[in-house]
Parts: structure tokens; C-alpha cells; sequence
DNA sequence: AATGAATGAGGATTCATTCAT
DNA sequence: GATGAATGAATCCTCATTCAT
């Protein structure tokens, strides 16, 4: 049992539950640079610590690891559905929001590489159910007869393009993503990020 | 794996010199399979473990982890850069004997994910020459003119099969490269290793 | 991932296998100091350090809480069995061994309250049968027509003297047993420690 | 346990003092709970939740985990005191009020155990004074010269059959409460609580 | 007077690495 | 040359306690 006490009786400011909204965003941005510089893997306390917040903190907003990760991808893949839902995109374009976040975080990366035999079950399997909803959302707009229109070439190819998303810098992974969808026959709409 | 382990309390035998290869075959063996199951940062002592040594046998032969994963890289690339020497070889072939490896090895796999932001900088050093190894390999059986001819093309389809490659059975993952071969445009030769 | 290295390169001394046994032993001894001192629940850490080694040789031995405790009690009862077993020993001497073991540990009392609601399952459920071991090391000494001869009677008797035996000091803890033995009817030999 | 959580987003109304008295009931009915199922080291924080009320509500009642410990059994010691005062009660009828209170919850039985090595110093002292008064209550029904008439031998009796209350269900706690009782020569009488 | 978010120390556990034998 | 025990830093996670609202 712990019974601790703060050695100088100072403590820091407690904001209130006004600060929880606030302490919510500042992990999901935390995670999702701790994960895109460090994997999947990195030490949790970096994301408290990069969020300015206790440990405390991220075990109350996210009871484990699975469940920050999955904050941070249920935003993009949110994004992608939403751009797949909006009048007047075309499939190019929502591959170029797809693409936009494929080469802003390896963490998303993460995501394609799924039933790889090694990784945590749990996040695996959560990561089976978001490229679900990456593949419908893509699917919606894809065009009838499309070289990627059999069962699984969808998902194939966004798992193939996101092991060419690799490079030091957004210009590098860009470049790569753009010559994998060429390979791979498809042109692509802008690459960006869509909705907020 | 060797069995070496005394098999009463004795201290197995010290058999000088010979022993030591025996050891380093049995430690690469076992890392191939620790690696291939438990992915790249599985513990070093499990390794020891399934080799049947003692944890300072595997520091002597592989001083960090960055070697141990080299060991057996190496082996690997060796294979496909021997298939590619070897006369009547074709593209097709040589391909099948890097898809082979593909499919059998998660570490293998890594290999090809390169400066990925995440990961060990030394081993992704040592993967960066690696892969630049398959890739002249495989240009040596390139026809001219081949779609995959770019500059940085043929890198960028071998990562990209290798996203694909996942699935939890060894037929599965072989499935599933096939199709990522043929987005690609690319008629596979047999799925096979190649020497020893 | 780990990887760290000292900060000065020292290193304390490795004294090698040989210190193996000596650092069990020590750890058994320390555990059974702070568990009588603190407790089943006191920190393990404690135990390695009063033991005087590392976290992690306290995990090499013993894998769990479960085993620390274990290791403590079998030896307690391991010395009633042999004093059940050898010739001469009349049922109260026994019991005198028991006692003495009472007195001296509360980690020994508390195995005897078994299934308390509260309290680690797995420590119970080995505490139930180390408890039939000594319940029937009782009874092989247990005189015929005694009024403990009941099926569960001296188990229960066992429990609640070893609820009585508390108190600051062994000499209180001492009286109180016999005062509790006495309560029910039944008259102690010495009590004293059995054997190494 | 209350429902005074709001049943929407909005904060439950302030009832003012009324609350505070229907909260500290709720308090001492859960803490009660949550000893009984998970014994005196609990989280704090699940008595609050299981009384419906937050954090800081605990802690205005009850300052600290011996206020909560002290508060649980003083309506228990309350209840002996008042049997033992009510006319026409036997000594077995107290003492089968105190019986049912041991059956009833293991922190009333911890209460006994007091002066054990281990264990809070302060909630050890709430229970010297406790425990004490449960002995002066018992001994207002004591007939003269009953065996357990000796100076120490009430209280010892006591912990000696709280010892013996163990088991997963009421009925088997009240079973072996009643042997334990008659291994040291005493007939009780009803079992049952006494009073609100 | 109540809520419940935040803090942060403490305890459990795991491994990389060293080194006496 | 091999063994395998020991070290200890790092990480995970839990809770007691405080305090803005």
C-alpha cells in the first residue's frame, strides 16, 4: 500500500475537470508522435511525458496500451471515411487522404501490417477491424471493373503501398507512396489530409 | 537446436574448437526461429535458451542483438545473391527464392522495411546494405526493359510483397505474395529455398 | 527494450554458481524475517534487499510471491513432519514443535487461515496443502479417543491457537499459545524448534 | 449503496446536508462490503464507488483508511454492546451476536487479530480499543465461575474462534464457528445480528 | 457539499549484459 | 570455451491523496 505524501506539501496546479477535454487531446497528439518516432512499442510514460501529464493520467483516459493506439488510428481511419462519405470525391481522392495519412504516421503504417506472428494479439485484432473499415470506405468509391476490384486486392494493395512509405522525411515517405500506387497502376488525387 | 546440455549434473564436455561451430549453427538456427516467432525484439535469452547454450555462449558469438539479427539475415541473402549467380537461373526464379524467404521469416520481412522512423538505427544500417545486396542481385536477371527496371523500382516491389506477406500459415502468407506479385504485373517462378 | 549499461562500468563481485545456494538460502531467511515482520503482502523488494541481492536474483528463485512464501513455510512444516516421524515423540512434543513455529512466524500463522475471502488465491490453495500436511503429521501422534480425534478437530484447534498466538514479544506470543492449548483442553511438551 | 449519481450528464443536485448524512450510510454499508469481499487493504477508491459517491466524499468522511476501518466496526462492537445491555439476555446470546458478526465479515475478524506483527499500526491501536469493549459487553453476561471466566481468557476465546470462521459461504463460516465454540466447552445461542 | 481528474511515489517484473568458476 | 547466476535499470501499473470547479 503506498500512503505517500508530497515530500514539500506543493503540488501542481489542478485545473479541474476542465482539464480532462485538454488532457485528452494533448495524449492522442503525444501518442501519436511517440508512436510515429519510436513504434508501436515505445514506453508509455514517454506519451505522458510528452503530454505534460502523470502517469495517472494515461491509465485513466487509456487503461492500456491497445487503447491509446487505437485512439490515435480511429482519427485517421475517421477521416478516411468521412472523405469516402463526402459528395464529389473520387476514389483518387480518397486514396490521396488514405496516402496523406500513410505518410504522416507509422503508427498507421502500423495498422496494415496486420496477423504479422509477432505484436500484441489485442492490437492486432483491433487493427483487423480498422482495415475493415479503411477497405469499405475505399470500396465505396472504387469504380466498377478497377484492377483492384477483386475481393482482396483493396487491402492488398494499401498494405503494399504502406511498406513503401518509408524515409526520413514527408517528402521522402511522399515520393515513395506515389511510385508504389504507380507500380501498382493507380493515379492518385492530391495527397491530403482531410476534415479535422 | 543441439543437445549438449549434460544429461546429469555434469557440465557437458568442453569439445574446444568444434564445439564452438557446432554452437554458432545451433544459436543462428534458433534465432531464425525465435526472431520468425516472436518478431526482432524478442528476448536474447530465449534464443540461448532454444540453442541449448548458456546466455554467454551467444554473447561470444554475436556481441548485441544487431549481430545476432544479422547472422541471420545474412544466411538469407546469401541464398538469394547464390540463386542469382547461378546459371539458368531466370528473373522469375530468383524472385521465387527471395519470396521464399518471404514467406518464412518475419525477420526476413523487417529486413525489408528499412529507415522506417521506428527500430534499432544499427540494425536498420546493417538492413539498408542488406537490401541494397538483394536488389543488385536480383538486377543481375532483370530483362531490360523489364516495368520494374526504374531506378528505385525493384526495392520498392520487394518491400511492398513483403507487406503482404502476413497471415498466420506458412500457405497463407505464400497465397497472399502470389497476389501481391501479381499486382505488380510479376509472373513468379517456384516458391522455393535454394542450396543451403 | 533495455540495453543499459552500468554508469561507471563497475560492476559488483560475481561470485559465480557457488553463490547460488548461499543466495537462496539467504533470500529464504530474509523472506521469512519480513514476512514475519511485515507480513505476506510486504514488498518483495524488501526481501532481496535485506537478502542482500539483486531484484532479479529474488525472481530467479522464487517466480512469484507464491513461491517466496512456499519455499518459507515448507520448511516449517517439513520440520513437524520429521518430528511426527521420529521415534519417541508423543503427540503434545509434536505439538510443541508446531507451536514453536507459531510463535516464532506469523507468515506460519497465516497459512493457517486458509480461504479468507480476501488473499492471494494461488497462496491459499498451496496454503491448503501444506495444511493437510501438517494435520496429518498431527495425527499420526494423535492418542486414540483424544478429544481432538474429530474429523476436522484438529485442524480447527490448529487454526485457533495460531489466532491467539500474537503479542509484541516471543514470550508473549508463547504464552498465549499455551494459554490457548489449554482453552481447549490439551497439554503442550516443550516447545522448541525440531531439527535444521 | 445509493443512487444519487445523476441519471444525465448533469451533476447530481447539491441536497445539501440531507446528503451528507445519506452518504456517510452509504459509505459505511459499502466500506463494509468491500472489506467483507477484499479485506482491509481494498482500494479506498472502490468504496467510493460502490457507495456511489466521488473520491472526495470518502475522504470528508473518513480521513483516512483507518477512519473507514474504525467507523465499519464500530456499528458491529455498537450492537454487542447493546445485546449485552438489553434485559434478558444470556451469555450465549451475546454471545451468538458475535458470532453472527464474525460470520458475517472478515473485517470484524480481522478486529481480533490485533497486536499482529504486520498490519497498520493505527488500525491495530482503533482495535485494542475495540476489541476491548466487546470483552467488557461479553463479560456482563459471564456467569461466575464459567471456564472461560480466567483474566485473558474471554478475549482469547474470541480470537481463537475467529480464527476458526473461515470458509467461502455464510453457512460454512457459521459451521465452523460453531465447533470452534464447542472445542472450548460453550453452547451458544442464536446466531443472529442485534438491533440496526 | 460533491465531483472526479490529476499527481506521482512505490512496488512488480523483465531483460541486456557481465563475469567467477 | 562454456555455464548460468547476478546485477540493476527501465518499464508497467496501481492507488492514496489533493483540489479546481
Amino acid at each position: 500500500m503506498t500512503e505517500q505524501t508530497g515530500q514539500d506539501g506543493r503540488r501542481p496546479a489542478n485545473d479541474g475537470p476542465k482539464a480532462a477535454v485538454r488532457n485528452r487531446a494533448a495524449l492522442v497528439a503525444a501518442a501519436r508522435e511517440i508512436f510515429a518516432e519510436h513504434g508501436l512499442e515505445a514506453p508509455l510514460s514517454a506519451i505522458a511525458r510528452r503530454a505534460g501529464v502523470g502517469q495517472g493520467v494515461l491509465y485513466r483516459h487509456f487503461p492500456d496500451r491497445t487503447a491509446a493506439v487505437a485512439a490515435v488510428l480511429e482519427e485517421n481511419v475517421g477521416q478516411i471515411e468521412r472523405a469516402a462519405g463526402t459528395a464529389g470525391m473520387s476514389f483518387a481522392d480518397v486514396l490521396g487522404v488514405l496516402t496523406w495519412h500513410l505518410t504522416e504516421s507509422s503508427a498507421f503504417i502500423g495498422l496494415l501490417h496486420t496477423d504479422r506472428p509477432a505484436g500484441r494479439a489485442d492490437i492486432r485484432a483491433h487493427a483487423v477491424g480498422l482495415s475493415g473499415r479503411v477497405e469499405r470506405a475505399l470500396r465505396r468509391r472504387l469504380p466498377d471493373g478497377h484492377r483492384l476490384s477483386g475481393a482482396q486486392d483493396l487491402t492488398l494493395a494499401v498494405a503494399m503501398v504502406s511498406a513503401a512509405v518509408t524515409g526520413p522525411t514527408r517528402e521522402e515517405r511522399e515520393r515513395r507512396a506515389l511510385a508504389a500506387w504507380r507500380l501498382l497502376g493507380v493515379e492518385l488525387g492530391p495527397v491530403r489530409a482531410f476534415g479535422g
